[in-house]
DNA sequence: CGCCGGTGGGTGACATGCTACCCACGGTGG
DNA sequence: CCACCGTGGGTAGCATGTCACCCACCGGCG
């Protein structure tokens, strides 16, 4: 696409040190913004299928490789991920993925309650008519969904209502902030968190919510929101435990253990 | 120091596109740490010390021969900065300072109300008897720093209480979080809004709030924490009015309106 | 058998060449 | 005088070469 090499198929083999490597989606999906980026998306989804885990080593050129680009973009795309927490680097040996913690998790959503509990107040105090109503079909979007049962659009409606509450309150810092967070706590695969359960009961969750906006109650809407928030940090802490080898009788237990000590306060 | 070329004295002229830059202060300074890094703080001393201004358009090819570096490290540092959101790109333009607006230092401080009071509460709450000791001794050190006239140096002391205190909450994730709005800040230069009013003022407004935690008493230290961000957000929401060529009559009207907006219910 | 220093492979960091692309400018035709 | 289009300078993005550094491995020495 930009200059002559490309699709050259790379070496049959490859590297010795993290092993193969299952070929990655061939970034493909992507196309049209930069490679830094595919690259980013590339390993993330290669994160979220399993086929790149915590401990192994991985390098820029065997990524580059592997993806029949050069070092540069991937060396990019991997420093921003690192940025973002996602990998953490050997200085001379190599990258490794970064496990996300139960406490982790506990963490990030007891900042999101921070940030979304007082922005679902303010939406709730300051929607025009219009806001109202998108927020009306965003939420009849992911009950859609959730009927289908498609459950990765049901997890996008999801993201997209938090995303438009926030946007409502008015705080857009708020929204690259949570936007970023969420970043990390997809890698526990919230796909995965919610086929246990009917994604409609998902959907139903934010009904409550919802409602309290459009009345306009701002304290009802706090409250749903924080016990929407709750539920989901619960779901993706038992999530992270269970990725931990964390004895099945005792999930529910830390679940609740790591959860409050995280959330009191917030 | 790396290669061979280097300190070979750039060319004598440069760009015509924005103007020669005053030269940079020869990065120098943050000796031993990457290029790329070396290039972040220069950039941002650039910025503060108003030796780059927004609107303007700068290039990367223009960085590194003011600064006798390669592309790559400059590119790489201003990726990074980019992605703070202090700097914008323009696809094969250059790149541009982003002006932070007095809305946007209001939202950054609507957020970090969000984040530090409940820190704040629950530092006063989980506190032990060791972390006690170091914010005292943090506070003091401040102090030590404001009887000395030394303004950088109580800026320092400050976030470095604030990072404490969120270190002692017990959530990593808001320490990082507040350590990146605090960059974004930075840039209308919190020394330049402290001078105004003596160093000592701004240490004393941390009294109220360190010595209600030192008694456990977490609604104190939650209130505490919630006055000192409104009256730093509002000193750094008027510098940036006044840097927006808003007359000064109009300031103070506005920045309670401005402030008021953005931090209604957090 | 255990320690220890040499050595080679692999890596991140930087330098540099190349290309597609965009925009401003100026000349040309109406 | 004004609209339009070709062209050239400048840029970001990507590819690739190079180097200092680190670590793992291994063979010899105590």
């Amino acid at each position: 696409m930009t200059t002559p090499p490309r699709s050259v198929a790379r070496s049959p083999d490859d590297g010795r040190p993290g092993a193969a490597l299952p070929a990655l989606p061939s970034v493909a999906a992507t196309t049209g913004s930069s490679l830094a980026v595919q690259v980013m998306t590339a390993v993330r989804r290669a994160i979220t299928a399993g086929e790149m885990e915590p401990g192994r080593l991985y390098s820029v050129q065997q990524l580059a490789s592997a993806m029949d680009v050069s070092r540069s973009p991937v060396r990019e795309g991997l420093l921003r991920l690192g940025e973002a927490g996602l990998i953490r680097f050997h200085r001379n040996r190599g990258f490794e993925i970064v496990e996300v913690s139960p406490t982790d998790v506990a963490e990030i959503f007891a900042v999101r309650t921070a940030l979304e509990v007082p922005a679902a107040r303010r939406a709730a105090r300051l929607a025009g008519p219009g806001e109202l109503d998108r927020i009306r079909a965003q939420w009849q979007a992911m009950h859609e969904a959730a009927r289908t049962g498609d459950l990765e659009a049901t997890a996008r409606a999801d993201e997209a209502l938090h995303r438009l509450l926030l946007l409502v309150a008015g705080n857009s810092q708020a929204v690259q902030l949570v936007e970023r967070l969420r970043t990390t706590t997809a890698f526990l695969g919230v796909v995965a968190a919610t086929t246990r359960r009917p994604v409609d009961e998902l959907a139903r969750e934010h009904d409550a919510l919802v409602q309290a906006v459009l009345a306009r109650d701002e304290e009802a809407a706090a409250l749903a929101m924080r016990e929407h928030l709750a539920s989901t940090a619960q779901r993706l802490v038992a999530q992270a435990l269970l990725a931990q080898r964390t004895p099945a009788e005792r999930v529910e237990e830390l679940t609740a253990q790591v959860w409050g000590a995280a959330a009191a306060g917030y």
